[in-house]
DNA sequence: CCTAGAACCTGCGAGC
DNA sequence: TGCTCGCAGGTTCTAG
């Protein structure tokens, strides 16, 4: 489900709630939730046992807790579905709770993993220098990184032979985004999905990163609350969704700039909702 | 090398 | 009521 403002909202909650603790036991309970740590589940637990966790830290829709005496970190990544809850102790299961971690303190809490669809998993990596998980390398900065390079995205932008919103879905690109703040920064750019990315401008390319870290920054600035609890919760719903989306969700609903009705169309296996006079598709879309 | 599409899962609501 | 279908906010692997 999460897009870099809700897996950032989890990030503090996580930062809060469970880094410094040491851990004591860790229960693997669906092995598909470890399937990128290789060794499996018992090797993840034992390797995690009586390690202290670190700050939690976030590139993207990837967050990790760096062990604090290894150069090596849990990895996480919620996927579709996944949430990273912190319980009381004597709460009952998640329906579908993958992974349980305990703790060697007298919090009378433990983290838990919940995935429906288990497209998400923990897993544990080297750091390399910088503290980056290895396997995440590839991941570009998200436009939230004071890192990020406006000018190195926009030369690749063009180099891409490709349209924007796949542009904008490539992680390797740029990070964090997903569907649903693609398809409201286009809407803010007035950009159709299927713009090709060849043709870009700076200052188009300019405009369009203005809109997506504004979106990204108003649904953090409404979502940022939700954490402020003994739960760690990722449910999504940080409230954004439900009020301030302008395109996203909204078929057949008035284009809160020109009235026209929003269009949905089947896009990837899934769906690109946008404004038919607002966002003009290429001339020679196919 | 690059790009597009399928595959990986489970559950929910709509429609018949 | 119960079945099937379409749909869900992501990533990765493979085929071309």
């Amino acid at each position: 489900m999460p897009e870099l403002p809700e897996v950032e909202v989890v990030r503090r909650g996580l930062e809060r709630w469970v880094s410094g603790r040491i851990v004591a036991d860790v229960q693997v309970l669906h092995p598909r939730a470890v399937r990128r740590h290789i060794a499996g589940g018992e090797d993840f637990g034992a390797q995690l046992q009586g390690h202290r966790v670190g700050l939690a830290q976030r590139r993207g829709k990837y967050l990790w807790l760096p062990l604090a005496d290894s150069p090596s970190a849990v990895l996480a990544h919620l996927g579709m579905s996944g949430q990273l809850l912190v319980q009381p102790l004597d709460a009952a299961d998640e329906k579908h709770l993958r992974i349980r971690v305990r703790f060697s303190d007298d919090l009378g809490t433990e983290l838990r993993f919940v995935d429906q669809r288990t497209f998400g998993g923990l897993s544990l990596h080297g750091t390399s220098p910088d503290g980056l998980p290895d396997v995440i390398a590839h991941i570009a900065r998200d436009p939230l990184d004071p890192l990020f390079d406006d000018g190195a995205f926009h030369d690749a932008l063009r180099r891409r032979r490709t349209t924007i919103k796949r542009a904008l879905l490539d992680q390797s690109l740029i990070s964090g985004v997903g569907n649903i703040y693609a398809d409201e920064a286009l809407w803010r750019t007035r950009l159709h999905y299927e713009r090709p990315t060849t043709g870009f401008t700076r200052p188009r390319t300019a405009e369009l990163l203005g809109h997506v870290r504004e979106v990204m920054n108003a649904a953090l600035a409404v979502g940022g609350t939700s954490f402020d609890s003994l739960y760690v919760n990722v449910n999504g719903e940080s409230g954004y969704f439900d009020r301030s989306l302008d395109a996203y969700g909204r078929e057949g609903e008035p284009c809160r700039r020109c009235g026209t009705p929003i269009r949905r169309r089947p896009w990837m296996n899934r769906s690109s909702y946008f404004c038919p006079r607002c966002q003009r598709p290429p001339r020679v879309a196919s």
